[in-house]
Order: structure tokens, then C-alpha cells, then sequence
DNA sequence: TTAGGTGCAAATTCTTTGCACCCTG
DNA sequence: CAGGGTGCAAAGAATTTGCACCTAA
């Protein structure tokens, strides 16, 4: 699930666009911990984070990632998900987009819908509140997950 | 958010029935727990279920209320949610719903919409997996937080 | 130069587990 | 009365924080 080169250049611009704008210092850290949630769509965590950055910067702590991951999702840099039985995740696919998500394995994998986008959020919803964006959730059981175990889905053991 | 008393007794049958036809014992604490999930439309955490549960258990203690929920939603009789900077909440409204998410202080709320329930998922999902069930979930900012501050939606604090 | 950023280690918070006793079926 | 369920206390996992040093602007 390699993001293709053009986009990570794109995000990575954005991404320096955005830190200089906000006055945040652009550290050999935090860019490395940006490229790495840039360059994959698997919606890693922080601790996959970590471990994939820690090859290019091997002093680079795990607090620093978490720091890091919370300050870019403060400036919408990236934008979190956390259902299911999970820690958090993090995704830096900024365009209109939803998940599937397995519940088996808790693969995340984005996917795209003019349909879903175009939705018209129902008049009773303005009650509650203002609506800004809205991402739908197809939950099931992934391709894998349905070839080698044909058990109906339980929950998923925590680690 | 209460749920009507017709509602919750509903719940509270089928909770029986599950119950009873999965061999797992019905004691005084699951009941409880359950009718606590069952009686609100907050999608409490565990220890807001806990606090609740125990003004009439009070020697409930805060493992048997982890423990007892995960067992209802293996039961399949409430469901989990957990998305935004939170810990995990519970669910026991089963019919087909959505969430409205409020970005600022979390506030989740239930509404229904029939364009919702009747979208057809894009092709091209087959190929990641077999969808059981989608959600949409409506982010936004909630009336309350609206009136209180007009700033831009930042990320929660946690706690 | 200097305020913000980092690494380290320790602290918190949320959730799970081992074990001895208890209660439902 | 048997085996699952519970409460307690202690462990574990994920995430955060205090502090002294470091570095981008």
C-alpha cells in the first residue's frame, strides 16, 4: 500500500507549507515522521510509526512520535481514526475518502465514492449540531481474513 | 438522552434471550451493566457505565464492568465505538444508525437517515473484502460548543 | 541567541489478569 | 454442587509529562 511518489512530494510540500505558516519548526524529526505516514495507506500507529522512522533516525524517541503525530493532526496535516477494538491510527490521505474496515484483522484500507460524497445529510441532524464532513464506515471481513477462517466474526483479541 | 421505557424493555428481553441461548449466566451484575448501556443514548465509556451501575450495585467493581461489556458486544448486544482522541464507548442501540461526532467535545449522537441506509457500496470495495455493514459518521461542532467558543475546531484535550 | 523541540525516564490512564471465594443454573 | 462469574489487587499496554539539553530560525 505505497502512496505513489508524486503525492508523497505533494504532501510533503503541503506539509512544509503549513509548519512554516503555523510557526512550528520544520526538525529533521518531525519531517521523517511525516514522510512516513505520508508515504504508506496502511493507517499505521504510532509505535508502526516509530519503528519505520527509527530506520532512518535511530535516536528518534517514541514520545517524539507521538508528540509529532498529535501536533500534525492539530494542524490537519493528518487526521486520526480509532474505532474498533485498536489504538489510534493516523492517516495522511487528506482527500474526501472512507474505510473498510475488517473485523477480524482491523484492516483499514481506504476507498472512494462520488455517491457517498454527494450525500445529503438528513434536516434533523441540525439540531444537533454543524455538520463539516462526513466518512463512511463499511465494516466486514476482508479478502484474507475470509480465506483462512470461516468463523463468523467475533471480537478481536486486544494484541 | 433517555431511551424510552418500551425501548429499554425490549433491550432487556433480548439481552435475556441472548443470554440464555449462548449459556452464559444472567447475574445480578450483567444485568445491570447492560440496563445502564441500555437506558441511555450517551454512549458511555466504562467507567461512566461503572459509576452508573454502582448508585445500584455497590459493590460493582470496575473489571466486571470491562468484562461484562465485551461480553455483551461478543454477544452482539451492544455495540463499540471509538473513534477521535477517546477511550472506547458502548453502544446498545442495535438498529441502523449513524453518529454525529462533535469535534471539539466529543458529544456522539445517534440519527437515522434512509439515503444512508440504501447506499450502494462503489465495485470496487469487492476487491478488498465482503461488507457486512456501513456507518456514517458526521463530523462537526455541536450546538453547545458553537455558542461557547467560535474558535476553529482543535484537537481535544484528552481528559 | 532563544524559544521551541527532543530524548530520557518516570508517571498516568485505561484495560486486563490471576486467584480465591461466590452464586446461577 | 459445579463451573462460570466476581472482587480485589496487581500487572500490562498505550500514551503523556517533567526536565535538562539541543537546535532551527
Amino acid at each position: 500500500m505505497k502512496t505513489d511518489k508524486s503525492e508523497i512530494e505533494r504532501r510533503m510540500t503541503r506539509f512544509e507549507q503549513v509548519c512554516r505558516s503555523a510557526d512550528v519548526k520544520l526538525t529533521h524529526q518531525r519531517m521523517e515522521i511525516f514522510r512516513e505516514v505520508a508515504q504508506t495507506g496502511d493507517h499505521p500507529d504510532a509505535e508502526t510509526v516509530y519503528r519505520g522512522v527509527r530506520t532512518r533516525v535511530p535516536t528518534v524517541s517514541l514520545d517524539t512520535v507521538y508528540r509529532a503525530l498529535w501536533l500534525l493532526s492539530d494542524l490537519g496535516l493528518i487526521t486520526t481514526l480509532g474505532s474498533s477494538r485498536e489504538r489510534m491510527r493516523f492517516d495522511a490521505n487528506l482527500s474526501r475518502h472512507h474505510h473498510f474496515v475488517c473485523l477480524r484483522c482491523g484492516l483499514t484500507r481506504d476507498f472512494y465514492s462520488d455517491a457517498f460524497d454527494e450525500l445529503k445529510l438528513p434536516q434533523s441532524i441540525r439540531a444537533i449540531g454543524r455538520v463539516e464532513t462526513t466518512h463512511v464506515e463499511a465494516l466486514g471481513v476482508c479478502r484474507k481474513c475470509a480465506k483462512t477462517n470461516r468463523a463468523k466474526p467475533t471480537t478481536m483479541k486486544r494484541k
